[in-house]
RNA sequence: GGUCACGUGGCCGAGUGGCUAGGCAGAGGUCUGCAAAACCUCGUACAGCGGUUCGACUCCGCUCGUGACCUCCA
């Protein structure tokens, strides 16, 4: 049997636009970090595509054999909704509207925002850090960057200097802007005269009387800039030069272009390996966002209540769905799309099921070997889950070929295969059993098996309208009942 | 307006300079008392117009269309 291949992992590193070679600089350490939620609300499906791809790369990263230190913090200090700095964030407007304190606002959504990453089966970080139990690095950051001449005090503020870093260091590469660009689009400069220059960004913020969160500084009451927790927090956890940050690509700028600039600023090193952005969720073409208002939550998911649902749908069925399109590409959402890939599932699912009871073959005639092969090429090439899937899928064409007595496999085949299918669907994609199955249910299993022996005794007797009631009355209950040359067997629909 | 993406068969979505993606739906067939499931076969899709090439869906240019970022967003 030739050994199977299973690195080297390539992925795009947003940073080169080019895909490369993944070498983690402290192998088999691999040091990752992904921007989290701000738990000022719900947290929407688009939100859950991009944690679902990192939840795929995290659980690759271990499955070819990385030790990896998984990042991904909660941002519970409110952003400022606007330049004109009228003093109010968001946690702290949602408190006010809900009549809670920030902290509840923020406990709120970050337990539902757990909630529903189990929901979905995205495995949980090494580390969760909060922005506010690291105010005092983010200080001591600022402090940094003040000394080393890239930020000044402003009016109990302080600012990035971006202009003046651009000069030393360059500043946009990330996301490909231009300074000279992005003054010529400057808009809205009111409210701005704290900043020397319309680029420059907030790395503390002095805040108004009537903002909320705010803390003691060197430089007065306030709180620190939104760039600034994922600079400290990161390199904190991962140290000064870490693998992997990822986070949607709608963060890349300004958020990350500040990220960097902020960590070579205050510390002389770029922060970042690899950079890797996930795509957006769209709806209709639009992109899935909280001030869109186009977003559907989970639970409207799963009941099904939305003026876009036509029904329901699972949390497996929609995690299938999202991994049947790469994590770069936009995803549209369709009810069409989620009924296909419900159906999708549930075939992989049955196969997967008739794994242990396959009948093993002298000879084998499926090189599963290869298949095997394919599946590791197919997620080394930037984690292509939609080509895995497929390849996936030539594996339910072998297990049911195998069922059928159409095809042949050897125990070692057999063997091989239920493992390719148990870390590929199971251990990889994180996809779940769902609903409650023949054997999770005892009382029911023991009445259809009841119906299923009348409706066998009714056929005996060539009664086939008895027969035929029994089934179709099954089916309206969401019984399918499916006859075998071993007998009859069930399950729900 | 600037920057950057994308436009694949009925739908969703991979991919590649010449060789089958895959899923769902549809058609035909095998099996079955009939179904269901499963398996087999099928559609010759790559926005449009030029160019490069022996050959382009894949490279280049233009046109049209859509979207993202430039402001909080995953």
């Amino acid at each position: 049997m030739t050994a199977v291949k299973k690195v080297p992992f390539h992925l795009t590193n947003t940073l080169t636009r080019k895909k490369e070679e993944f070498v983690p600089s402290d192998p088999p350490h691999v040091g990752l970090y992904v921007c989290g939620p701000t738990v000022y609300s719900d947290v929407h499906l688009g939100n859950v595509r991009t944690f679902t791809s990192f939840d795929v790369l995290y659980r690759w990263l271990t499955h070819i054999g990385y030790n990896v230190r998984y990042v991904r913090n909660i941002t519970d200090v409110g952003h400022l909704l606007g330049d004109a700095a009228d003093g109010e964030d968001r946690i702290s407007k949602g408190a006010r509207a809900e009549q809670l304190e920030p902290m509840e606002v923020v406990q709120k959504y970050t337990n539902g925002f757990h909630a529903v990453m189990r929901l979905f089966n995205n495995l949980d970080p090494s580390i969760e850090p909060t922005a506010t139990g690291h105010l005092l690095e983010q200080v001591e950051m600022v402090q940094r960057i003040l000394k080393s001449g890239f930020a000044y005090e402003s009016n109990g503020s302080v600012y990035f200097d971006v202009p003046k870093y651009a000069e030393k260091h360059g500043y946009g590469g990330l996301s490909g802007r231009k300074i000279d660009e992005l003054l010529a689009n400057t808009r809205g400069t009111e409210g701005q005269d704290e900043k020397r220059s319309p680029l420059d960004f907030a790395i503390w913020k002095n805040a108004e009387p009537e903002h909320l969160m705010k803390w003691n500084s060197p430089w007065g009451v306030g709180f620190p800039g939104w760039h600034l927790e994922c600079s400290v927090m990161s390199t904190k956890y991962l140290g000064s030069t870490f693998d992997i940050h990822g986070g949607g690509m709608d963060l890349k700028f300004p958020h990350h272009e500040c990220e960097i600039a902020q960590s070579v600023a205050a510390d002389g090193q770029v922060p970042v390996r690899y950079w890797m952005h996930t795509n957006m969720l769209t709806v209709n073409g639009r992109k899935m966002s909280k001030s869109e208002g186009n977003g559907f939550t989970p639970e409207e998911l799963i009941s099904g209540d939305h003026k876009l649902l036509d029904r329901g749908y699972s949390p497996m069925t929609v995690r299938f769905f999202m991994l049947q399109c790469h994590y770069a590409s936009t995803l549209d959402f369709s009810n069409e799309a989620l009924q296909a890939a419900e159906k999708g599932l549930s075939r992989l699912m049955a196969a997967t099921d008739l794994l242990p009871n396959l009948r093993p073959a002298a000879s084998s005639e499926v090189d599963v070997a290869a298949l095997e092969q394919r599946c590791y090429d197919a997620m080394n090439d930037d984690l292509n889950t939609p080509v895995m899937i497929a390849e996936l899928f030539e594996g339910v064409r072998i297990i049911n070929s195998v069922n059928d007595g159409k095809l042949s496999l050897d125990q070692e085949g057999i063997d091989q295969l239920s493992r390719l299918f148990e870390a590929m669907v199971f251990d990889v994609l994180g996809l779940m059993r769902e609903g409650a199955g023949a054997a999770s249910d005892r009382v029911l299993d023991g009445l259809v098996k009841e119906f299923i022996h009348m409706r066998a005794e009714a056929k005996a007797s060539r009664d086939f309208a008895t027969s035929d009631r029994i089934r179709d009355r099954l089916l309206e209950l969401g019984i399918q009942l499916n006859d075998t040359k071993e007998g009859t067997t069930w399950n729900k629909v």
